[in-house]
DNA sequence: CTAGGACCTGGAGCGCGCTCTAGCTCAAGT
DNA sequence: ACTTGAGCTAGAGCGCGCTCCAGGTCCTAG
């Protein structure tokens, strides 16, 4: 099975503009072609959009993911620095998480007090 | 107690030029002036700072901010949307946190596997 | 045969959030 | 008196990640 550009965005979520941009820069391979000289994803060109996806809504870079798609070029000898890669950045993904976490608390709190208020206003009224 | 613009930075995180920054677009109240015309932060400035720092830490965007910023200004009556502001922000830092827990799982996922890949070439070397 | 629509390319443009520069003033130390 | 350094202003510039545009090609349906 293969996919237009228009049915890979669908897909994937991205825009078809954000697709051509990604392929240029180098951060997806340029994807098969038809006859007619139309980009043709097949499923693992979408399963690697899937994972930059991923990766994006976590906030890693372009640049890094950059990096990590061109060391998938060289093969199995590359694994263990992508590992690392992904290592690096779990380990940033949970901190910003627990960053997060701690920002709900002062959300949470500032909440509250507006409620009082809030409260207060309508007592006052 | 009152502090230049290179403490008020150093205590807020921000730089100087993001202070200033800052100021220029309305997101934080002009500060008193020394004698020399320098800006001299009180300690509620501080706080409104490490509060802004938290919302940015959570991505709110610069002119929602400023929206609450401005409700700031025109005291208590603005309180109830003022929370509202925050809940609805809540709810999206929540969102995320959700997302960036899937995207661990992913990460998780594919570590393993490198992992996998790395033993196997030790295997074969 | 023609019209429409999806897709193509190269390149310009944009919104965000800073960040940096030039050229100045002012205050304090030696 | 002079140097040094922090701070000042207005405004330009930048890196990121898209997003949009012009002008063209190709396939399909009527």
């Amino acid at each position: 099975m293969s996919y237009s550009i228009a049915q890979a965005a669908q897909r994937s979520g991205l825009s078809i503009d954000t697709l051509r941009y990604y392929e240029r820069i180098g951060l997806v391979d340029p994807p098969a072609r038809d006859s007619g000289g139309r980009r043709s994803y097949s499923e693992e060109d979408l399963g690697w959009l899937a994972f930059v996806t991923r990766l994006r809504t976590t906030g890693m870079p372009i640049r890094m993911m950059r990096e990590f798609a061109q060391l998938r070029h060289r093969g199995d000898l590359t694994a263990g620095r992508r590992k690392e890669i992904l290592v690096e950045h779990r380990n940033d993904v949970r901190a910003r998480i627990a960053e997060l976490q701690t920002c709900l608390e002062v959300l949470d709190y500032k909440i509250d007090h507006y409620a009082v208020v809030e409260r207060d206003l309508e007592a006052t009224a």
